[in-house]
DNA sequence: GTAGGGTTAG
């Protein structure tokens, strides 16, 4: 019978007459065929069962668009209504209700919206519930309510699955007071009590559509009857609006009451657990995971993979790729969520774009979240080659103007220092968002274009967001690293106004803003105003005095922290040895040293290490401080080994000096740094011929020194010298300046210390070249261009060189001026002829 | 025929 069925099917054109066709084999086949998934074949039995005559009737139509929207082939059902169309059937509520369903769940309101007007009289409560339904699910809140309302007065009541219909639809609309409403009408009908349902669009409807959690969990917690989705939907929400710590709390109720949670529960509890970077409860909720035969699915997989690698401070990177390599496929998620983990909390970029390459080529199209954080990799690796691949692929597949890869080009570019690049990347936004402008400010004040950055701050004023405290301590870090402190002043009446004034991440900023640009009695006097102080507040005015050379200073807030209850950290004990030893406190520096583990539990660093032999080896003990460096737990790096050579330097030990050299070459053969020092050392001994040699080999490794620069901000612009700079319009003023004062110095008893001239030239040239250092420029520039009631404030890219050390203090002598240095490692106060670091440095 | 929950994020 079944291969007589199909031969017509194989001939189209050949016709049997209706009688000779047996109907109901061909129905229940059609019908088998739509359970199980075969869609064309059910088309082809559909059509030749309609080509030879034999139209189903009614019910079978019927039960075929059940069968097509339960399995959601909606193609198939478009069909069925064209065949219902053709056989002239006179339709009624169950099928053209059916076909409302199918149009609606198929995207096309209007279609659905037809059939429903068309309906007159054969219109019944499911009609009424079913377009109510479309217009809610198809982001139509406000048609949804008003046919709501039709339905009202149309003399329909409500059923349940009419409120939920509703109360989804005043979730897309936003407007919860019609919702509060009809929550009314229903707690008065008592439904609420009865459907399950109900309560779940109620609980969206609060948590949703208004953030209202609070809401959300007293309609959960007076549900009579819950089932998983009612716990899980209460789980899902708390984790997505950031109470991690209730979702998870929430979960173990729920298993308490002996609820067995399924995929969806473990996806939402995983999130809120890596959130939390809670790895041993995580490691729990895997093994349950496998227990319960959901390790396979998709979605499982991917948060297990983001889980691991939110923990990856616990070194549980690998765990997450031994994820990801067990799932049995991979789609974008997957792929991102592990690329993901590796930039963000691994670090290990080159792992991340290994990856990225390998799920391009198995043609898996990146989304915008891989973009992100591709580009991000690229940004950390200062990778601009890659950057700019990774930006064409994305402009490419049209995601260039998206926020989210936007926001990451712009970042991208400024940490390669492409400040054009990244300002077309802004320009080209799309929508532009606050993290879009904290994001350009913040590379503005990064690349020291302090001008744009606060006309780009103008320009938030003027959008609908205003800034937050993210902009704010971002120009403030800005105004620090380049010493404005005019601006940094400005900011700070800024974030006066705008009531931040006692926001504890900003009043950090202040702290650190007025202590980086010079000003440390200011940044004591934000600190002392604080009413909240964290460990991050403490450890900043720790090392702003550490920095200025007020050790006792310092160490007393150490002391003062302790006290009042706040544990320090590794950053805390760097700024208290760094104290130490810009002071040459050796035994307090040492009972730091050791106490830091033993009363603290914090494992000494490599840069604590550092500290302790710039200590020991700035205060002549050379031989204590390469017994020390021998005796660390693990091999010296390069910046133990720079900070020992500069010891050496000081105290002009040249062998020590070519050993700690040859270590960190050996260590990191292009270190220019090692280099210069080494260069330095043979100059200030008259080795010409050594220093020559040494310039030979930095040539041929094309290494070059970064350029000494100093800066001045006069004015609230920041003005930048160079050595020898000639660039400034008031160049000959400036020059004439430092004339007349080298000729007032030298009668005060300066003598120029030629031994800082890294050139074999006659003694008369080398004075010039030393005149020509960018730091004595911008004094001059400086003291022709300031009142005489604020300091002097000149920053320094590297270290103050010592013959500029020497200079400036007579300065600070002939003209009465105070002056503030802040060179790469510390601040220098110079007045009356003396310097707060005590010639030590 | 009408109803509910999940992954990656600057």
């Amino acid at each position: 019978m079944t291969s007589l069925a199909l031969k017509p099917a194989l001939q189209p054109n050949q016709k049997l007459s209706p009688k000779s066709f047996n109907f109901e084999p061909h129905k229940s086949r059609l019908i088998h065929d739509l359970n199980v998934g075969r869609l064309s074949k059910a088309i082809s039995t559909l059509d030749l069962m309609v080509h030879n005559g034999a139209h189903p009737d009614l019910p079978s139509y019927s039960l075929l668009l059940k069968s097509c929207i339960r399995s959601r082939n909606f193609e198939l059902g478009k069909l069925v209504h064209a065949h219902l169309v053709n056989s002239k059937l006179d339709l009624d509520s169950l099928t053209l209700n059916s076909l409302i369903s199918l149009y609606s769940k198929n995207g096309d309101w209007e279609k659905a919206d037809s059939i429903f007007r068309s309906m007159g009289n054969k219109r019944n409560l499911v009609s009424w519930t079913s377009i109510v339904s479309c217009f809610a699910n198809n982001d139509l809140g406000f048609e949804a309510i008003v046919a709501f309302l039709d339905m009202l007065e149309n003399g329909f009541w409500p059923d349940e699955y009419c409120f939920a219909a509703v109360f989804r639809a005043c979730l897309d609309t936003g407007d919860l007071s019609i919702g509060e409403t009809i929550f009314g009408f229903v707690i008065k009908s008592g439904y609420f009590k009865a459907d399950l349902c109900v309560g779940c669009s109620l609980i969206d409807m609060f948590a949703k559509g208004g953030g209202d959690l609070n809401s959300a969990y007293k309609v959960f917690d007076k549900m009579p009857e819950k089932n998983v989705v009612t716990w899980t939907l209460m789980i899902t929400r708390f984790a997505q609006l950031g109470f991690a710590r209730e979702a998870v709390d929430l979960f173990l109720d729920m298993v308490l009451s002996d609820l067995v949670p399924d995929q969806f529960t473990f996806s939402s509890v995983m999130s809120a657990c890596a959130e939390l970077e809670l790895l041993s409860f995580g490691k729990q909720l895997h093994s349950q995971v496998i227990r319960r035969g959901l390790a396979f699915n998709h979605y499982v997989g991917c948060c297990l993979v983001d889980l691991y690698a939110k923990c990856a401070a616990d070194g549980s990177m690998d765990e997450s790729r031994k994820v990801f390599d067990h799932m049995t496929n991979h789609n974008v998620t997957s792929w991102t969520a592990l690329i993901t983990g590796y930039v963000r909390n691994g670090g290990r970029y080159h792992e991340a774009i290994k990856l990225f390459c390998e799920m391009i080529s198995g043609h898996v199209r990146p989304n915008h979240f891989t973009f992100s954080s591709i580009l991000k990799a690229s940004a950390s690796l200062s990778d601009l080659s890659t950057g700019k691949q990774v930006h064409s692929l994305a402009v490419k597949l049209g995601l260039a103007s998206d926020n989210c890869v936007g926001n990451s080009l712009i970042s991208m570019y400024a940490q390669s220092r492409q400040m054009e690049y990244s300002r077309k990347a802004f320009d080209n936004l799309f929508d532009k968002n606050l993290i879009s402008y904290n994001t350009i400010v913040d590379a503005y004040v990064k690349s020291f274009e302090s001008k744009e950055a606060f006309d780009l701050f103008h320009e938030i004023d003027d959008v609908e967001f205003g800034a937050n405290a993210y902009t704010f301590s971002s120009l403030l870090s800005g105004a620090a690293s380049i010493g404005a402190i005019g601006k940094g002043e400005q900011i700070h009446a800024r974030t006066l106004k705008s009531g931040f004034d006692s926001n504890q991440c900003i009043s950090n900023a202040l702290v650190s803003m007025y202590s980086r640009c010079g000003n440390v009695e200011a940044a004591f006097q934000v600190f002392s105003e604080m009413v909240d102080r964290n460990i991050i507040s403490w450890t900043s005015i720790i090392t702003g005095f550490s920095k200025h050379g007020y050790a006792e200073r310092a160490l007393t807030m150490f002391y003062e922290m302790l006290e009042s209850g706040i544990r320090p950290n590794e950053v805390t004990y760097t700024a208290v040895l760094s104290a130490c030893s810009h002071a040459g406190l050796v035994s307090e520096g040492r009972k730091h040293f050791n106490t830091m583990y033993s009363k603290h539990g914090i494992v000494p660093r490599m840069e604590h290490y550092a500290c302790m032999v710039d200590l020991l080896g700035r205060s002549g003990l050379l031989s204590k401080a390469l017994e020390f460096i021998n005796s660390m737990p693990f091999m010296a790096d390069a910046l133990i080994w720079r900070t020992f050579l500069g010891a050496c330097r000081v105290h002009g030990n040249t062998e020590l000096a070519r050993h700690a050299a040859s270590m960190i070459l050996e260590q990191d053969p292009h270190n220019p740094a090692a280099f210069v020092l080494l260069a330095n050392l043979h100059a200030s001994m008259n080795q010409w011929e050594e220093v020559a040699k040494i310039r030979k080999r930095m040539k041929e490794r094309d290494l070059t020194k970064e350029a000494g620069s100093s800066w001045i901000e006069v004015e609230n612009k920041v003005y930048k010298f160079h050595v020898g700079d000639t660039s400034h319009p008031k160049a000959s003023e400036i020059y004439n300046e430092l004339d007349r004062l080298v000729l007032k110095i030298k009668e005060l008893g300066y003598v120029p210390n030629t031994d800082f001239v890294l050139h074999d030239v006659e003694e008369e040239v080398k004075e010039q070249y030393l005149l020509q250092h960018s730091e004595k420029i911008a004094v001059a520039f400086g003291l022709i261009n300031t009142t005489r009631s604020k300091p002097i404030r000149i920053f320094k890219n590297l270290r103050i060189c010592g013959d500029c050390h020497t200079a400036i203090k007579y300065i600070s002598m002939a003209t009465g001026r105070e002056i503030v240095v802040r060179d790469s490692n510390r601040f220098h106060h110079i007045r009356n002829g003396k310097c707060s670091c005590i010639d030590y440095w």
